[in-house]
DNA sequence: TGACGGTATGGTATCGTTTCCACCGATATG
DNA sequence: CATATCGGTGGAAACGATACCATACCGTCA
């Protein structure tokens, strides 16, 4: 872990350097001796340029325009301006509802002229919790952050103790004000799960994957629930992580005295790591299980069968954070800005079943029911 | 477009929030004071704590902590130090070949202690210009960039007056000493093509997708030479954008006078397209047409049949641009340092040919062919 | 004419940190 | 004993931009 480093190098004398390539950039006030003005006038120009005259104003910007003078940021935060950065905690980039995310929340930054920092916790708390920090110390305008532990009660009173607003993306911060914009995964399996008994599938089986995250465990109970009030018997395997374990559950299950006739993943990898185990143990899909996702994915309507998902809106999700934040950034009272009591400060978001040819609905029947919704 | 917005609030009297809750955070000077010693001394401490004596620094850490004391950010950055934070400019974060190379770099950029910025461009060169601007404007320490056009005069006398490091990545800047990490598309199309007639296909059409990148050009231009040096027809369709004209290109080539035996697509999307198209339209994979796409894609082994692809060391080529980068911020002489002679400054790198079924390598071959260069 | 309101402008303290320089005492060196 | 050396320390001047306040000017109204 290196030291902190050198300042910039001594550089030449003023007049050295006058005519040559300049070594360190011009200040305001270089560019208010040029225009022959004072300093005050150069930065009133540069702030919109009211209360300046005419002429003035275009001497100034003459000037700013000759010396290629922008001014330094760093000087403007120590005055108290904002950073125009916001920062993002995500557990990875390259997953990709996270990078989805990421772009959509890119896009509301640069609507409103800010950057965007992005950070990978691969879902550890701690690291998390660094990440946060980091960004403080960098004086980010605001976060945005997918918390690992929903509980954390030690996120929960760092969250609670920043001076920048904060909005929580996909997942809740548990007993907290902490605004948040989420899927609601709860109805979304429900929808799913139903979809399966209206299939008339009678042993419906679960690959929670390997998690402990806020959203799957919705999901978990949504699927527990929905079949205990069907009068079903609830079927779990959580030993799914990769494609072997899928391979091992599947053949194990589908040879044992009651196999399942179809099957649900929770998330993503899991529905990724089912389809290939199944199509290698040569499994007629839907035929001997049906099988149907959370979370759509690129190829999902490419492969055969097609794969029914329950889809998220995940570019709404993060363009309704993104714009969040930035309402509370832009709000004039400076009042801890999340426990005003106007606005709905949790949103939840419909999900949508997306039903292709997996889980039994005809290729037709479901390209029609996807017109339909789309 | 909103104008500068206000600084910190008034904030009460020093006095009055003495023992309430802190409404701004505290200063070295307030550490001074609270340690009995001068701000030199607490500076000293921060940054390292040589030159101090054991007493003296175990109080001023006590007060450090007590008060929770920061360094305030912009003022260290003001006093010339760097900002620790680096820019990317890439397309899209969606896109996975670059949520890929965020997810790298983003851990190189940790690794040395600092931040990552993303901004994309969608490919369009002004936004890239504005884009890299900006970046600049926020004190970045160094930039790494996938250049939308390698051969843009503007861009490359933009990018040579820039007073940081920068890297260029996937694509280089041509005609100029910017340091670039490239994979060889050159190579890894002739591989392609050369595959595809050793197969004795006669007829292989090239799909080039929309595009004028450079990765793209250099595919092309491998792919016609290829064809060439074999004696054999070059056939191209550039029409191909989407779904919809992938199939309208296949079903009509493939319906013409002399169809194709073999298809090779350059990019990405575009091999998923033509493959949902030929999976549509009911085209017997490799038995009608063989295919073999460039770059992988993580369902590629999963789809039936599973498609051969050329890939590319994505991570390898991120993470070397990132090393690279920090590589020349850690150099000692502050010299232009694109243009030392010393290192090799364009790296490319090796891809490699991964044969599945799609190409015609039956499944057991393509099996063991893979676990042997894996 | 004198008081007043408004506009254009500049001087200067300030933000929080680093660093140059000066200082002090103590030990080492001639 | 005088002087260099060195570890430990603090005062105060930067860094670059902003904003408070003061000033100078002009026109207008009573």
């Amino acid at each position: 872990m290196a030291e902190f480093d050198n300042p910039r190098s001594p550089g030449p004398s003023d007049k050295l350097s006058a005519m040559t390539r300049r070594a360190s950039p011009p200040t305001l006030s270089e560019v208010a001796r040029r225009a022959g003005v004072g300093t005050t006038t150069v930065s009133r120009v540069i702030n919109g340029g009211h209360r300046v005259s005419p002429e003035t104003l275009l001497r100034v910007r003459r000037a700013i325009e000759a010396l290629g003078y922008v001014p330094n940021q760093a000087a403007r935060i120590l005055k108290g301006y904002r950073t125009r950065t916001i920062g993002l905690v995500i557990p990875s980039i390259a997953d990709p509802f996270f990078s989805e995310c990421a772009e959509a929340i890119q896009a509301v930054a640069r609507a409103n002229d800010s950057l965007l920092i992005v950070t990978t916790t691969q879902n550890d708390p701690r690291a998390e919790i660094d990440n946060i920090n980091v960004l403080i110390h960098h004086q980010v305008d605001g976060l945005i952050l997918a918390p690992a532990n929903s509980h954390s009660q030690m996120l929960r009173e760092l969250l609670e103790t920043l001076r920048v607003p904060v909005v929580a993306i996909d997942r809740p911060v548990a007993q907290s004000r902490i605004p948040s914009v989420v899927a609601d995964n709860f109805r979304g399996a429900v929808m799913a799960t139903e979809h399966l008994i209206g299939h008339g599938y009678k042993r419906i089986l679960c690959l929670t994957g390997e998690s402990t995250l806020f959203t799957i465990r919705e999901r978990l109970r949504a699927y527990c629930l929905t079949m205990e009030k069907a009068g079903m018997e609830v079927l779990l395997d959580t030993s799914v992580k990769d494609y072997k374990s899928a391979e091992y559950a599947i053949e194990s299950l589908l040879s044992g005295p009651k196999p399942p006739d179809a099957i649900f993943t929770l998330k993503n990898s899991t529905t990724i790591f089912a389809f290939e185990a199944l199509q290698k143990l040569n499994v007629s899909i839907p035929g001997t299980v049906a099988l149907l996702g959370y979370d759509d994915f690129e190829l999902a309507s490419t492969v055969r069968p097609s794969i029914s998902v329950v889809e998220q809106p995940i570019e709404e999700i993060a363009r309704l954070a993104g714009e969040a934040l930035f309402d509370q950034l832009l709000e004039p009272d400076g009042q801890s800005p999340s426990n005003r009591s106007g606005k709905a400060q949790q949103i939840k978001l419909e999900t949508r079943l997306v039903p292709r040819a997996s889980c039994g609905c005809t290729s037709r029947l479901a390209e029609s029911a996807r017109s339909d919704v789309a």
